[in-house]
DNA sequence: AGTCGCCACGAAG
DNA sequence: CTTCGTGGCGACT
């Protein structure tokens, strides 16, 4: 079931361009709400999966999050790689120079 | 329809 | 590190 709030996340989502990571925080307070756990749990049973760049999505903190920790299984380690190629370099889980490369929503 | 549990978090202690 | 708060969704009742 995608809800119009879901719908929004993956939207907001959508906005971030290639090379360029958004916080759960600023996502959620651009929704309208103050809690990112909701964005967790959007993206974590995100519809979109392959569609909606979930790893593109990181901790306030620049931490990529328990996507992969907490499924070890996560083929997105992949895209992991991917990231460095648009200019995202991750270290021991970490954005190198995230919030040189965070995008927020600041419209 | 009401209530409980869940979530990849954040902030505070 | 640990605990509480938060906002919404899913599932059960």
């Amino acid at each position: 079931m995608v809800t119009a709030f879901q719908q929004k996340v993956y939207d907001k989502l959508l906005e971030v361009p290639a090379g360029r990571v958004t916080t759960y925080r600023d996502l959620a307070h651009s929704l309208g709400i103050n809690s990112s756990q909701a964005i967790g749990q959007a993206l974590k049973r995100n519809p979109f999966a392959p569609r909606v760049p979930c790893h593109r999505v990181v901790s306030s903190n620049g931490s990529i999050g328990g996507y992969m920790g907490a499924v070890e299984g996560s083929p997105i380690a992949k895209k992991i790689d991917l990231l460095k190629k648009e200019g995202i370099n991750i270290v021991d889980g970490k954005v190198v120079d995230f919030e040189l490369q965070l995008f927020t929503f600041r419209t």
